[in-house]
DNA sequence: ACCTGAACACCGTTCAAGT
DNA sequence: ACCTGAACACCGTTCAAGT
């Protein structure tokens, strides 16, 4: 331990130690005592040691993001549409449950990261290859947002007015652009939202809309469990306590 | 506005009003902009004064969370119990909205506050009414925490073990036996979960199985919507943007 | 040119000194 | 007995002074 503290001190600080110090950190004594003192003060640093790698804290909390979004399980291939979703989402949980903090940090970011951008985009591709219509891939990924998605709903939305916020309108054609190359799944869905038949410019989508979706998805599945007198019963083998 | 705030000056400052404040503020200035001093200031009292109403700044927002679930209408009723349990969440949602800062309060709550409590309670209530078993009424209400209830799903698990924690077993009877009166279908459900036959002590219940629950009932339900072609457009009526 | 100690403007909360 | 100013132990971040 004391040897490990003292080898740290002799590697030279980066961005990839200061991050997954930082997560080391908000995993052990939670993410309400994870100051950048604090965190200096593990690395065996100056507080101001930190900020050649990380902007403010806004970036570290942005850069944690993404360390604890990287473990999640790439999709695996092979079988059904569903069965491909459901263990990928798994993955994600269990990579959540590992940082218990994780979720309330992405929720608090004002706009996406790249990673969680890039795991949304690789959702989005498993439900198009499983057949399912862009029309309704879009209200399903509203719908798993809830929370089975580990963050919040407006996270989806935001990806797009937030990065073109207070920008001129050639620079927001770039993003856009750029944006298109790397999440081929969301523009292709940010454009049919756009091309909507009764849309008016940056219309998006109706909020209201989606997450009425979802609860009447989740009440009709209830009503329907309901009247077959559904029982737990049939619960899977769990491990004795 | 400044009359306002001279008469304020004037009256007594009480729990109620210190809670308002905060509230308005929040709404006004976003809650990481909500300190102890600038709410102190903005009631035209020194900081201190505060300590006198509230414990300190978490039952500060312990009140505040009861001010806004509050706000939350009661039930309607008469109609089926889905249109009443969805005209409830509904209102929930309106609320949640008015003040955008309170889900994220709510869920970093260590304990549910009576207020949410309340809500959960009549919650259970409305499904109960509706002719769902006990079992059945519990997976429903876990599903539901996802994020439709407006807080995560850990809560319901917590207002039992939380609360019980670190107390001795005489002192747990009682607030046990408090917690039924005040909160009869929680009591309820938590007696089921407890007298489950497999159960060992303190099981109460299996989480990964909670989520699996929400998780296939949706992604069913879009396997279903996915077969049957489903389109957006017999959305409702659009209001102009 | 690079690094960093001291300082600034905050924060929640305590406590002793004042009335 | 009550109230509160000053103080404490923090925080993120700036910046000028030092090497």
């Amino acid at each position: 331990m004391a040897q490990q503290v003292e080898a740290a001190r002799r590697v030279p600080l980066n961005r990839d130690r200061v991050l997954r110090a930082a997560v080391a950190l908000a995993d052990d004594t939670g993410i309400e005592s994870l100051s950048m003192r604090r965190l200096a003060q593990e690395l065996g640093v100056v507080p101001m040691a930190l900020y050649k790698h990380v902007a403010n804290k806004e970036q570290l909390l942005d850069g944690m993001v993404d360390v604890v979004v990287g473990e999640i399980d790439p999709p695996a291939g092979g079988s059904d549409w569903k069965s491909v979703v459901r263990q990928r989402i798994l993955s994600a949980r269990r990579v959540l449950l590992r940082h218990r903090w994780a979720s309330q940090v992405i929720e608090s970011r004002t706009s996406p990261t790249p990673a969680v951008l890039e795991y949304l985009d690789s959702m989005i591709g498993m439900f198009r290859a499983g057949g399912l219509s862009l029309d309704l891939t879009h209200h399903v990924m509203h719908a798993m947002g809830s929370r089975l998605l580990g963050f919040s709903q407006e996270l989806f939305d935001d990806s797009q007015s937030n990065a073109s916020r207070s920008v001129d309108a050639e620079a927001q054609a770039v993003a856009r652009r750029q944006m298109a190359g790397k999440y081929p799944h969301i523009a292709e869905l940010a454009m049919t939202a756009a091309h909507d038949e009764e849309s008016t410019v940056g219309r998006s989508c109706d909020d209201q809309f989606e997450f009425e979706f979802a609860l009447d998805l989740l009440l009709d599945g209830f009503e329907r469990l309901r009247q077959q007198g559904w029982t737990s019963a049939n619960r899977p083998t769990k491990r004795p306590a």
